[in-house]
RNA sequence: GCGCCCUUCGUCUAUCGGUUAGGACGGCAGCCUUUCACGUUGCAAAGACGGGUUCGAUUCCCGUAGGGCGCGCCA
């Protein structure tokens, strides 16, 4: 009995993968884990003109970086053309398709002619009855589905309920084009149904479809595939998602320094959702999703609270994996390859020993690689401007008294707080008085990790050095 | 224009006829504090509108408005 499910992911690739496409792949991976059952990915690129091999492996990098995988070898559907070509002829010779012999130039006035009188824009089905004896000379020919003309056609959606199209609405549609190649719904039908795909998860730009689908699926007797529909993704102002908004690809998510185990967390939320549930690791959505829990309506993505969920992600990584994921991130962003080259075996170290101050400081991986810049400061260290005003109001006299406490201190975080908070009690000096002209010339900003932790990585000789150079400044 | 879909705090959402309409992000205020964060406490904030059905509607039905998607020899 193999009544398991099999969803599949199928991108054209004309483009990057980008967010929708991102959460339509996540939640069919998700069914999929959730019922033991597989993901299968296919390749729409029927349309030679616009599917590029650069395409592709931007889609299958978005993927893999996003942590999802899929069973078996991505299939190409135009690898699957013939068998396109078979079904239509199949099609020919049950009557259920004919040829149609209206050039692209007479389509095109018909629409425009419809369009002018307000009446639906529709294929006349001209060539529906016509005797083939009639057929023009030279004209290729494209085969168009017959489709029912009373009645209606039914689509129990698993996300939107229960939708009916009057055939009278829908027209017949080409399914093989004059050059021989197949179009888009004769294809999607007849891999889905030949891969096996029990369950159909995509965006509702496709409802429409859906329908076109259906008689297709049931002109060949074959059993339509359940169905889930799921709203689109729109742009922080609620339009249509563009380039400065979230139409971007799933790396251009990668180069602003979110975590791929955040994404997935924040996609699975945005549209789909378990009670009250927010923060949950990938098994646990897994473990819960389902179909009921989409939404019907449309949703904004929220950059803020992506990155909100980002910085509960990073605070609650470990250190060691932080540094790894950091590393691997360099490649990606801007500046990121010079500063990697600067990281050795003793800086490395120093970035990880670093790493529970700036983590808890940071919301995305760009936060992190700026918060650790001090780290790799070449003295003397170029202070930013309020760094100045710290040292300039009364921050070198600070420097001065604390200089002799810290040289005499054992140099560990513990030690030198103790030592500088002896100071200050001794002196009556506020701890902050003196805390911020040491993050001053020590981090050349007036924010950091605490700064007995500072101290304490940065150690004794380059830490004592940046207190001189300090106060050379005045 | 035609068809289909959608509509709870600013945003993401819970609620599956009876709740002081809950949570999260963001906002505001306080606490914590060596900066910034984190954490924590509290506050403000929503059922688009109009009709029904019902003892009772955010929830079911109809209409209006607004928004979205589709209407290719694209996918």
């Amino acid at each position: 009995m193999s009544s398991s499910v099999i969803t599949r992911f199928a991108p054209s690739p004309t483009g990057f993968l980008h967010i929708g496409g991102g959460r339509t792949a996540l939640f069919n991976w998700a069914y999929a884990k959730k019922t033991q059952g597989k993901m299968l990915l296919r390749i729409e690129d029927t349309d030679r003109e616009r599917s590029t091999p650069e395409a592709v492996s931007a889609i299958l990098d978005g993927l893999t970086w996003l942590g999802l995988d899929w069973d078996g070898e991505a299939v190409s559907q135009y690898g699957r053309a013939s068998r396109h070509r078979e079904v239509a002829e199949i099609l020919l010779a049950r009557g259920l398709a004919y040829r149609c012999y209206c050039t692209p130039e007479e389509l095109r006035q018909m629409r425009e002619k419809a369009e002018m009188e307000k009446r639906p824009v529709r294929y006349d089905g001209a060539w529906r009855d016509r005797d083939p004896a009639q057929a023009p000379q030279g004209v290729k020919p494209t085969i168009r589905f017959k489709a029912p003309q009373d009645g209606e056609t039914v689509i129990e959606d698993r996300v939107m309920g229960r939708v009916v199209f009057q055939n009278k609405d829908l027209d017949d549609l080409i399914i093989l084009r004059s050059d021989g190649n197949p179009t888009y719904n004769l294809s999607v039908v007849v891999d889905d149904h030949d891969m096996g795909v029990t369950h159909v998860i995509r965006g509702v730009d496709h409802l429409t479809n859906a329908a076109r689908q259906t008689q297709i699926y049931k002109a060949m007797g074959w059993s339509v595939p359940d169905m889930a529909h799921i709203p689109l993704i729109h742009g922080p102002d609620g339009a249509k998602l563009s380039k400065r908004h979230g139409a971007l690809g799933v790396e251009a998510y990668r180069a602003m320094g979110y975590l791929p185990e955040a994404m997935r967390n924040y996609l699975a939320r945005l549209g789909w959702s378990h009670g009250d549930d927010e923060i949950f690791s990938t098994e646990q959505m897994i473990e819960w999703f389902d179909l009921d829990g989409i939404g019907k309506s449309p949703s904004r993505f929220d950059f803020v609270k992506l990155e909100n969920l980002n910085g509960h992600y990073m605070r609650h990584t470990d250190d060691e994996q932080l540094v790894r994921a950091l590393l691997a991130f360099l490649p990606h962003v801007a500046g990121g390859p010079e500063m990697l080259a600067r990281i050795d075996a003793p800086m490395r170290a120093k970035l990880k020993r670093a790493m529970p101050g700036l983590k808890e400081r940071a919301k995305t991986l760009i936060d992190l690689m700026k918060s650790s810049q001090f780290l790799f400061a070449q003295r003397p260290l170029a202070l930013d401007d309020k760094a100045r005003q710290i040292i300039a109001d009364g921050g070198v006299a600070a420097l001065e008294a604390l200089l002799p406490v810290l040289s005499q201190a054992d140099w560990n975080a513990h030690s030198l707080e103790a030592a500088v908070k002896a100071h200050a009690e001794a002196t009556g000096a506020k701890l902050g008085k003196l805390a911020q002209p040491l993050r001053a010339v020590l981090t050349g900003t007036n924010t950091s990790p605490g700064i007995f932790d500072v101290l304490d990585v940065l150690g004794r000789d380059e830490s004592l050095s940046r207190i001189e150079d300090g106060l050379k400044l005045s």
